[in-house]
DNA sequence: CGAACCTCCTGCGGGC
DNA sequence: TGCCCGCAGGAGGTTC
């Protein structure tokens, strides 16, 4: 996308996370400067302070590159128009995500972008970061580590498999934590992160990457989604228990004996 | 302030 | 077969 010119902003659907604003139109004619990540956030950069483009993808939410021509399919809401013939397709069935124009000027000045943890796989994530967050905090530790305040990018799937690297049960306060186990934990998230990158990404259903194709980590998943089957470790027979509303995997052998 | 809970929405698999 | 239920990769918001 970079280099190439907005020719127009095609909505077919507003009722996203937040409603797309019609000002969203005003894109049009803006060459794209650069595309950037913050957590889960993309930003889309126009040249010429002509602003940015925030995405969130939530659940379900993906995008491809299709030739100008390629038929709409239901739920694509979102289409950037662009000067090479193609058009970038916002396609998000939960409409969890988020399409929203942004001021020029400095996008992590934005709200939403403002209070973001450290980048997990960066030097400013570490386990003296991840200790002063724990500090005092009686939230279960799986909690602590999805908060986007303490760290960004580690999701439900993620949080799961480091806890187990870790050797580390979910359900346990954050401030009962030694200083050890919590250095454990911060290298277990920044593994886990980067073998599921290598691997393309985890795909539970229908995830697919920005070329169509699917991520192959589920193969090397030691606890999310395998309740009821042996650990890959030790054998004994994976739990699970919701967490703060989100399913929660763990081998009770391998994760502490508390 | 932290912690618990709710909300948005569609799709899919399982049970009956 | 068809219907209902529960659950799903996120995260901002409300209430206490």
């Amino acid at each position: 996308m970079v280099g190439r010119t907005i020719r127009g902003v095609i909505v077919r659907e507003r009722r996203l996370r937040q409603p797309v604003p019609p000002s969203l139109a005003d894109a049009a004619g803006a060459r794209i400067a650069a595309v950037s990540r913050r957590g889960k956030y993309l930003i889309v950069t126009m040249g010429g302070s002509r602003g940015h483009l925030l995405v969130h993808l939530g659940m379900s939410g993906r995008l491809r590159v299709v030739r100008q021509a390629a038929p709409f399919r239901r739920h694509d809401h979102v289409a950037i128009e662009l000067s090479s013939g193609r058009q970038l397709r916002c396609h998000d069935p939960r409409r969890f995500g988020l399409v929203l124009p942004l001021p020029a000027g400095d996008p992590l000045r934005h709200p939403l972008l403002r209070g973001l943890g450290p980048e997990p796989l960066s030097e400013m994530f570490n386990c003296t970061v991840l200790a002063a967050a724990c500090r005092g905090r009686r939230a279960a530790i799986k909690l602590v580590i999805m908060d986007a305040r303490v760290v960004v990018g580690v999701g439900n799937i993620y949080a799961n498999e480091a806890l187990f690297r870790a050797g580390i049960r979910p359900g346990i306060a954050a401030r009962r934590l030694s200083g050890a186990r919590l250095a454990r934990l911060a290298t277990a998230i920044r593994t886990v992160l980067d073998e599921a990158i290598a691997a393309g990404g985890t795909t539970l259903r229908d995830f697919l990457d920005a070329d169509g194709r699917p991520g192959y980590f589920r193969q090397q998943l030691f606890v999310y989604e395998r309740a009821g089957a042996p650990c890959r470790r030790c054998g004994t027979t994976i739990r699970q228990r919701v967490l703060g509303q989100r399913s929660t995997y763990w081998c009770p052998r391998c994760q502490g004996s508390a």
